[in-house]
RNA sequence: UGGGCUGUCGCCAAGCGGUAAGGCAACGGACUUUGACUCCGUCACCCGUGGGUUCGAAUCCCGCCAGCCCAGCCA
């Protein structure tokens, strides 16, 4: 495991206290290594609910120095295809968790599970089902009626025989299933006989055409935990019904090793889908441009959109873990972002909405250069130099001809101070025939080099700017987040309203210092409402700028 | 309705019989070379609800209410 994640303490939880009940328990444990997994299906792209299964197993085995499997829970070819499991792969491993080399697939094991079907059935304990699935459902009783079954009492000689024929591809598709015989009544319908294999002559997208038979997940699961020595399978609150039927397979067949499955509650976010099906759709329907539209909240948009690995992780461990169904607000994930950006990330000034400030009495064709930090919290972090002259580009609501109450910024006669360069009082601006302010005018106090005030002078505003001579300009991509796409499902009411909370004007174009132009050309900006901004160049180590204030008047201004 | 699970501040979440941690958000204020950051302060006489046990209950017991999950040959 990487040194970052050992230095974060993991909050502690439920799931401690049973694990450690289980040491204690000496008896049931035997002293075995804790040892859990993350078994994603690879159907799809990994998003910020799968981070926190991914946390929880990674970070549960480390905190009592175990390990943690990475395993593709691939029993349902139909859905599944390797573009998904070389993307699941990156992602888990730029969160910051790594499974050395213990990287597996369920259907490594379907040999094995294919055995302890046939001692299931040796032992009475499952059975061949001729049972359509439009009959099996009617026969499913409900709460009132207990099941039936037609075929529950065929002899064990005859339920082997077929099921070695269901494998040899005897039979047709959806015709035949093994079913465990459990009990017909349970008031869990999960155990009222189910279904443990399927014929379905899908191609398998590693197996390929071996199998025509495939292991039902109820089934396969426990039997992948047990194959892999897991102590404990800790997977979310929708299994909690199934864990009967997991410690029924486990206790059943001749398992090596006797997992325990505890659940947790899945991760929701105010705002934001979370569902596998409707982030398909909203890529297949292309009302995203891919998986990792900086919109989506997987893994690779989060990433995309500037979200660290580490705001990530502490996200997660931040929030808990509980089996309370619960919906977080995106505003905590942004601050966990906050907090290590503004810890890590290196500044740099960025005008979005540029307004052209002249400094009047600066004299024309001279210019100057400028250390700035790159990190005021780091200064190991270096400076950068950046050039001064006549004329800068500066964020149009940076000035007010009729300032507002409280407004510390530029406006006729107030002084202000262009950051690491000098004070500056405003002397007015130049209007177009609409009355929209092209030019701003000031003059420079040259006293102030470097942004100090010699005479001791306060000066409560300090904007940021960027030398018209000598800056780039890049394309800013504001997403506007607020969109409505329409459930099919659901007739016609729309399954979202955003894909996050934050929907923003789109601009044209923004100004950048000129050493950011060979980060930025052919990419765009991301912008981030908290005034975070990351170069979007898509791939891990995104550079992240820092525009420290609220962008616009009205984001990030309250009048008072 | 049968089975399973859950209900502590706007949102997460500690708490496990001794008299309600913490974080986010919000709101005041200080500080500040970006109105950011940082810092200080305020924010549950109360733990879904009604009873009971107890000297004492969010914590134990009983009833009720609300929400979520299961009834795919999905995972």
């Amino acid at each position: 495991m990487s040194d970052t994640i050992n230095n974060e303490i993991m909050q502690g939880n439920f799931i401690h206290d049973f694990i450690e009940e289980d040491i204690a328990e000496g008896g049931k444990y035997e002293g075995k290594t804790v040892h859990t997994r993350f078994p994603p299906e690879p159907n799809g792209y990994l998003h910020i609910g799968h981070a926190k299964a991914v946390y929880i197993n990674f970070a549960t085995a480390e905190k009592y120095n175990g390990i943690c499997n990475l395993r593709m829970d691939d029993t349902n070819p139909t859905k599944e295809d390797v573009e998904y499991v070389d993307a699941i792969k990156e992602d888990i491993k730029w969160l910051g968790f790594d499974w050395g080399d213990r990287f597996f697939y369920a259907s490594q094991y379907f040999e094995e599970m294919y055995g302890f079907a046939v001692e299931l059935i040796k032992k009475g304990l499952a059975y061949v089902c001729e049972l359509t699935p439009e009959q099996m459902r009617e026969y499913r009783g409900d709460t009132q009626t207990p099941a039936k079954s037609p075929f529950r009492d065929r002899p064990v000689e005859e339920s082997l025989d077929l099921f070695a024929r269901m494998r040899n591809g005897e039979f047709a598709d959806g015709s035949m299933t093994l079913r465990a015989k459990i009990d017909l009544a349970s008031g869990n319908f999960n155990m009222r006989d189910p279904v443990i294999y399927r014929i379905n002559r899908m191609h398998h997208h590693r197996t390929g055409d071996d199998w025509c038979i495939y292991p039902m997940y109820d089934f396969a699961h426990p039997i992948e935990d047990a194959l892999e020595g897991i102590t404990h399978s800790l997977c979310s609150l929708e299994f909690e019904s199934h864990r009967p039927l997991y410690d029924w397979v486990i206790e059943n067949i001749s398992a090596p090793a006797k997992p325990r499955q505890i659940e947790f509650a899945r991760l929701g976010i105010n705002n934001t889908v979370m569902s596998k099906r409707r982030l398909r759709l909203l890529v297949e329907d292309g009302w995203v441009n891919g998986w990792d539209d900086p919109r989506m909240p997987t893994l690779c948009g989060l990433r995309r959109r500037g979200y660290t690995p580490k705001s990530i992780r502490s996200f997660i461990d931040q929030i808990g873990v509980s089996k309370v169904n619960s919906i977080v607000e995106y505003s905590f994930l942004e601050h966990c972002l906050r907090d290590d950006l503004n810890e890590s990330a290196a500044r740099a000034m960025c005008v979005l909405h540029p307004v052209k400030l002249v400094i009047t009495n600066y004299p024309e064709g001279q210019t100057e250069e400028f250390e700035v930090e790159n990190n005021p919290n780091r200064p190991e972090d270096g400076t950068r130099t950046v050039t001064f002259s006549r004329e800068c580009w500066i964020e149009a609501d940076d000035f007010m001809e009729e300032p507002i109450k409280k407004y510390q910024r530029l406006y006729p006669g107030n002084e202000v101070r262009l950051k690491s360069t000098y004070i500056v009082k405003c002397t007015g601006c130049k209007k177009d025939d609409e009355g929209n302010v092209v030019e701003v005018y000031a003059e420079y106090d040259p006293a102030t080099r470097g942004g100090n005030t010699p005479d001791g002078r306060k000066v409560r505003g300090t904007i940021h700017w960027v030398d018209v001579n000598n800056c780039a300009e890049a394309e800013v991509r504001l997403y506007d987040n607020l969109f409505t796409v329409p459930d099919p499902d659901v007739g016609d009411r729309n399954f979202l309203d955003y894909i996050n909370p934050h929907s923003l004007e789109v601009l044209n174009g923004c100004k950048v210092e000129k050493s950011l132009e060979a980060a930025t050309a052919p990419q765009s900006f991301q912008f981030m409402r908290i005034g975070y901004f990351c170069v979007d160049n898509k791939d891990s180590t995104a550079d992240h700028l820092v525009f420290n204030r609220s962008v616009s008047l009205k984001d990030g201004f309250k009048k008072k």
